[in-house]
DNA sequence: CGGGCGCTTGATAGGCCTCAACGTAAGTGG
DNA sequence: CCACTTACGTTGAGGCCTATCAAGCGCCCG
């Protein structure tokens, strides 16, 4: 998909251990240790491509595996018979894809490409040989996934209780958030492969309405999303207005010693 | 509340096991045995008591038990600064109640009760002892508890993608099909302690418009909510109109062996 | 008996959807 | 190199769905 070009990947195989945006989000809340070091090099080793637009996971198939966003984006989205769809979530790199599906053996949901993503395939022993022996690593990643979860939550209630332009608002600052998280995002903006039609569908909105909002918020001076970029225009501005509360993503300090 | 005195209640102490919502639960997933259930006897000695009203649980506050819900309703809300709340979920006998919070140490929303409550105190200690100690039993109880996070889910395409009349519909049938789970509901209905100001807050509509809506319903031939109790005047009409998928509630066959 | 709470119903307003047309940019094949 | 295609973005007109405001009813309880 690649708008305008601006969208960034990573390319090629992973050097270091250190270049996982999975390991570096981790990082933020929690030491890790040499061999829990070796063990996170451990599961990045079968490298898989999707293109954009392929759904790798689907609605009530049996997924033996879990995977690793390294690159790029998806979505997790459910459809209804009326033919319109709801996006539950986006993922980004560093975030864990059918976590849950391993742990439980329930895929209720589609999980599609948006941009040509690269991961890597975790196969179920690995991910539990891996939290057995280093139960730390494994208290990191649940820990990470529950922040995901509280996402959910956030979205729900963006979705019921907010106005059209404070669901774009919140939706697009926390995204920027998860993505500070890795390193591919700040107060300034970020790069987003996303479409008006994406937004629509994360946020139960028609993509016109979303044009309309997008071109308010612009006109308002606090945000621009144009060119596969968002811009912060204003950033304390659209915080305000979004009404958008840092602190259950804000994790200063590391959560174990 | 207790509104109309139909809603139905279990009092005094535990005379045995058996009667425990829980167990009755756990044991559609999975055959419990003697030492599991012991373990779940004695994870059911704290009783404790709440009025209608009461919130036991409050947002940001590092909340160091959860609750094995005996009898009554809870609902889990957040708050928004313009006044307007958005509630979550609901939670019925059976449930458990704080289960990510003792796991990890996020409280980011609130739990009141909405009916008087009866609840099983579980420390921190006692419920990583008792998975520990029975594993089988920790698997029963993670697996309920990702229903119930996938019934969130369903909660967010409810208020995204569908219109008020197939929000109420749907909303009104996944609540029977929990509660027919621990015995409190059938095809016929159930006893349903709640008032249009919570369907409100649940399905993102105003209290206004919940009313109108019910009455369509009723008139509809399909469901009648009045007096405490949800009717289910036609059931599979009901199922057909507000598009209720029973897959991925319906766990015909116990999970382990 | 008065007051509060929940339910009911009507009138009005507005947010958001739908339909529709057009612009722009990138990819494709002759 | 250009016509064609496709996808996404933009803008307008009209209308439905749902919110808001407001008033009245019934019931329970102090």
């Amino acid at each position: 998909m690649l708008i305008g070009g601006v969208y960034l990947e990573c390319h090629g195989a992973l050097n270091s251990i250190h270049e996982s945006p999975l390991v570096r989000k981790l990082r933020a809340f929690v030491a890790l240790s040499g061999p829990e070091l070796d063990v996170l090099l451990r599961l990045h080793q079968r490298r898989r491509t999707f293109a954009a637009g392929h759904a790798f996971l689907h609605q009530g198939h049996s997924q033996r595996s879990a995977f690793i966003l390294a690159s790029g984006w998806v979505c997790s989205y459910k459809t209804l018979p009326s033919g319109s769809r709801q996006i539950v979530d986006f993922q980004v790199p560093g975030d864990f894809l059918g976590l849950r599906s391993v742990l439980l053996q329930t895929s209720d949901h589609f999980i599609e490409a948006v941009t040509r993503v690269e991961v890597s395939e975790v196969l179920p022993e690995e991910l539990l040989d891996a939290f057995t022996e280093t139960p730390r690593l494994a208290a990191a990643v649940l820990w990470a996934a529950s922040r995901d979860e509280a996402m959910v939550v956030e979205h729900l209630i963006d979705i019921g209780r907010r106005s059209a332009e404070e669901r774009v608002a919140h939706f697009l600052l926390e995204m920027g958030f998860r993505l500070s998280l890795v390193g591919l995002g700040d107060k300034a903006g970020y790069a987003c492969p996303l479409s008006q039609f994406h937004l629509a569908d994360a946020l139960g909105l028609s993509a016109v309405h979303v044009n309309r909002v997008l071109r308010k918020l612009r006109e308002d001076g606090m945000v621009t999303f144009r060119g596969g970029k968002v811009t912060f225009d204003n950033f304390e501005k659209l915080v305000a207005f979004a009404d958008f509360d840092m602190a259950y993503l804000d994790q200063e300090r590391p959560l174990l010693k």
